[in-house]
DNA sequence: TAGATTGTTAATCGATTAACAATC
DNA sequence: TAGATTGTTAATCGATTAACAATC
């Protein structure tokens, strides 16, 4: 579907942005806007909204804007969120279980097929509709569920075997909360990295940083 | 201290990852190493992490290469991780009570001294060692102990409010969980965004666009 | 038609990489 | 000293912004 074959990292990372924002322009209501009316809102230049875009396609008309609707829609079709891709929990703390009940993975191109856990007590319970199943049980799930993501909630001195697992297993993706870099380990497996440590510490560098 | 006056957003990025790697040779025991094998194991080129470092001060030696020990300490300092900033939770759901639960704070520059929720219910219980307070405390509560982190795991709908009230008491900077872009609506306010919605979408589009 | 706003090409800016002199 | 590796300047690459012709 691109118009053009390569799409850069860093339009790729604000699509999901001006999907949602779309989605706020939806619910206010409006029907069209035009890029100097969403640059405003979004603190972009229209200049890079219409080059962002123009990599996908041209969804807008000259002298009218674009229609918000139909632009929200478009843009979920090239992220795929109509897809439902099987999703797995690994490590069922108190980190993955919040993450799966605070989210609609539905609404984020996903679905939550199965959750496992090293600890024996939490197997069998439920978390958002799902059965906690023990971690041995993981490689026979995939065999016959085939799930796509894993997410991945387990301290550090784990990932490294269970990712490995995980990809001897056929998963091709991880969204990635421990505090470990798959990335460097796997060539063609796509990693999103949630590192919130990090992410911690450049709050305190600029808060600290601040002026000087 | 910064040697440059201007420190660019992608080195700032950076740091933190520098940090933590350093943090593991450490741990493995190693003393020295050169931006050579560092950027082998951190998957960077050797020249971005020379230049990276520079920006700070010359903390290598020519013919030997770094000593990991001050390196990490130095690039600690930079960050500021032994001031421990005062931070408050916003929103003890599942999320909050998750994050602060998993994060030990002070390994990341900051110390957790308040927790506040809407939910009555929740007052006067405690997580990881602290009692949850009610909202309406939070005026009274900045003004004695001056925050400079707010951590917001609150819907969208109340984040506009909270936000501002936060700003009102004097709150300099968010960790934003919501999903809504804080800074939109401040200027001169420092905010570190975890659109982990963001983030779950990105590995979708990847995963559904893959060889394309 | 006149006005508005896109799609797209060209110019600028910034970040990354390469090269090499300095020096331990 | 010779070898290694930094610190730093210069070259390249990519992303953002500006400009404008196309067109609704």
């Amino acid at each position: 579907m691109p118009y053009k074959n390569y799409i850069s990292n860093s339009v790729i990372r604000r699509l999901p942005r001006y999907y949602r924002f779309l989605g706020d322009l939806q619910k206010e209501g409006l029907t069209k806007i035009s890029s100097f009316e969403l640059s405003a809102r979004m603190k972009l230049t229209a200049s890079q909204i219409r080059q962002d875009l123009n990599c996908f396609g041209g969804f807008g008309m000259q002298g009218y804007g674009y229609n918000v609707a139909e632009l929200r829609s478009e843009i979920g079709k090239i992220i795929g969120v109509e897809r439902k891709i099987g999703a797995i929990l690994i490590g069922a703390g108190n980190l993955g279980k919040a993450i799966i009940t605070y989210f609609d993975f539905p609404k984020y191109g996903c679905e939550l097929i199965g959750i496992f856990d090293n600890n024996s007590d939490l197997v069998d319970s439920q978390i958002a509709g799902v059965t906690i199943c023990h971690i041995s049980k993981l490689a026979a799930f995939c065999k016959k569920s085939k799930p796509e993501i894993a997410v991945l909630c387990i301290p550090k001195e784990n990932a490294g075997a269970i990712s490995e697992m995980l990809v001897d297993c056929g998963v091709k993706a991880f969204w990635n909360f421990s505090h470990y870099d798959i990335n460097l380990h796997f060539d063609d497996i796509i990693v999103e990295n949630v590192h919130m440590g990090d992410s911690l510490l450049t709050l305190a560098y600029n808060v600290n940083n601040k002026n000087k």
